[in-house]
DNA sequence: ATAATAACCTGAGGGC
DNA sequence: TGCCCTCAGGTTATTA
């Protein structure tokens, strides 16, 4: 159930366990995640990780001879365990380093994925036409503005385009847009700069609170029974299904580009 | 290029 | 308790 603020607390969790570090033992147990896993990655055994970062979702460990491109998909999830612990249900892929400890993933709906690319991840077919990341200096007001120059889509199917802007979730669309007072459904064309600047700052900071609160639960992703450092966020519209907190007015709920979008009636326009 | 729709999966929870 | 239905926080591929 990974949004950005999920994926970079995964990034930093396991960062310390993995970079630098050399792979022993690769067990792939299902292949069949949203792509096939290549059998290119059983090769990667020896292989040392240079390090571990993240562009937008997409999880990167360059390897000597290309890089790994993990995506924690819909319910995808990764811990760092002792190679000797228990292997969980859906446990596709357990990567093994020489440390003794194993980087697990979990992923129920397998809409994950494990790819491998001999060249800079980045160049990938599936990153290199990525939108900035929502908390670059690239991604501000004039940037926005100019993406939604001439666009009929609604400005929540346009933020959560990753053309557009990489990282920004349904639960941080529906979340946003209601701090910024902007309907989902609204043309993203129509609206003035000065509201979408608005909208901007409020994506930054809403996301970056949720990475900071993401980092109070670090300290157990290496633990067997600690939470693999997802958390709860307050949520002032998402799943909301009594008032309003600012109008005690309803809050409704329909459905955009098949997913769920949540708002107030009387406090987004 | 843009916009809308289908598709990939399993599991949780509600209603009866 | 069990069955059936709906829903779920992502993203790409395909179609018009």
């Amino acid at each position: 159930m990974p949004e950005l603020p999920e994926v970079e607390t995964t990034v930093r969790g396991i960062r310390p366990y993995l970079a630098g570090e050399t792979i022993e033992n690769f067990i792939i147990r299902e292949r069949r995640l949203r792509w096939p896993i290549s059998t290119t990655i059983d090769n990667l055994q020896g292989a040392r990780i240079d390090s571990v970062y993240r562009r937008g979702k997409y999880i990167l460990m360059p390897v000597a001879s290309g890089a790994m491109i993990w995506h924690l998909g819909m319910s995808g999830s990764m811990r760092i365990l002792p190679i000797s612990s228990p292997v969980e249900k859906h446990e596709h892929v357990e990567m093994q380093m020489r440390s003794g400890q194993a980087l697990k993933f979990r992923d129920p709906r397998r809409f994950g994925s494990l790819l491998f690319t001999e060249h800079n991840p980045l160049d990938h077919k599936l990153l290199h036409k990525l939108g900035p990341e929502p908390l670059s200096d690239e991604f501000d007001g004039d940037y926005l503005y100019q993406a939604c120059r001439g666009r009929t889509v609604s400005i929540k199917s346009l933020i959560m385009d990753s053309h557009r802007v990489v990282g920004v979730g349904n639960i941080y669309a529906c979340e946003a847009l209601f701090s910024a007072g902007i309907r989902p459904t609204r043309e993203a064309g129509s609206i003035s700069k000065k509201r979408l600047s608005k909208l901007v700052d409020i994506i930054k900071t809403t996301l970056e609170s949720a990475i900071e609160q993401g980092g109070t639960t670090l300290q157990d992703f290496s633990q067997a029974d600690g939470q693999p450092g997802y958390f709860k966020q307050s949520l002032k519209v998402y799943g909301v299904k009594g008032s309003c907190s600012i109008c005690k007015g309803e809050i409704n709920q329909i459905t955009q580009n098949q997913r769920s979008s949540y708002f107030c009636p009387k406090c987004q326009h």
